[in-house]
DNA sequence: AGTCGATTGTATGACGTCGTACAGTAAGTG
DNA sequence: CACTTACTGTACGACGTCATACAATCGACT
């Protein structure tokens, strides 16, 4: 409580729950980012690589809405891993318009080792989180971002 | 594009409260920017107009620091609204490298509206969603910081 | 068959932010 | 005084993302 006070106290009375949930946000990233390193990956890559292993052949449309980003965007990330030799295009036979993305043996090979660090700093970043309070965080959040999508589309 | 919200239910249990979280914090970003676009701003700018305002003349630095941005990127900002007379950079008399940023007339006006905006967007965001679920949700952001911080720091 | 709207992936240009390096200045130390 | 360290703001290049426009393709409808 006092922490929180402490916030409330020298930020400005505009964008305050708001802006701290952005610099969180930024700071997840940060986090990410920097165990990924030695990885050679970065967040976004990593979740894509994740996302195929986990689901296999998935076109890049479908990995974009999932992922929260756009097509040309995810167009770039995949090149990127495709030519690492982590992930293939592969030509779908039932419509000429779409790559089927899927993970190759060291594509999955890597992936694990993104679930491992994966796993490694979300149990850093529970410390002294209870689990209830990590699921009302994910409440307010999904109720948060149902009142964003009513403000946006307006 | 309706649906970043059931994000929970088909998600892998890799990243799944960070990426909802980073979710929201983009959809802050696209809903406080629609509301901005009428005052041609965007939510950085808008946040810099508003310290400004609220704090008085402050070196460029300081307000990199209170907005969790870098110095370069602050001085573009900056530069993009002195161009529009919103703000002006006086010498500091009692250090020559630093520029004191100061608000003008016409930045303090559109400072107001940007207050309004702000007010108006927040109530929205704020339905269904009670006091000490707010409170609760800046606290575990703030302790969430902290763990991020460490985990950054090693 | 042919046509039209919708969809997929890509190319392109733009924007915002970052990291680094740099010159100018300040403050502390000998 | 000289010297060193720290700090401020800027220039520059790089990256990631976005919006738009586009060709290719699909599906539905006539």
């Amino acid at each position: 409580m006092s922490s929180l006070t402490n916030n409330e106290l020298d930020a400005p009375p505009w964008l305050r729950v708001e802006s701290t949930l952005m610099a969180t946000a930024r700071l997840i990233r940060e986090a990410f980012d920097s165990r990924l390193k030695p990885l050679d990956l970065n967040l976004t890559q990593a979740s894509l690589l994740a996302y195929v292993a986990e689901l296999g052949a998935t076109t890049q449309t479908g990995l974009a809405e999932k992922m929260g980003t756009g097509r040309a965007a995810m167009g770039t990330v995949v090149d990127g891993l495709e030519k690492r030799g982590l992930i293939e295009r592969h030509p779908d036979p039932d419509d000429r318009r779409v790559w089927r993305i899927d993970i190759t043996d060291s594509g999955r090979e890597l992936a694990a080792r993104v679930v491992g660090v994966d796993e490694v700093l979300r149990g850093e970043l529970r410390h002294g989180i209870g689990r209830e309070e990590r699921q009302a965080l994910s409440w307010v959040l999904t109720r948060l971002q149902v009142n964003l999508q009513s403000a946006i589309n307006q």
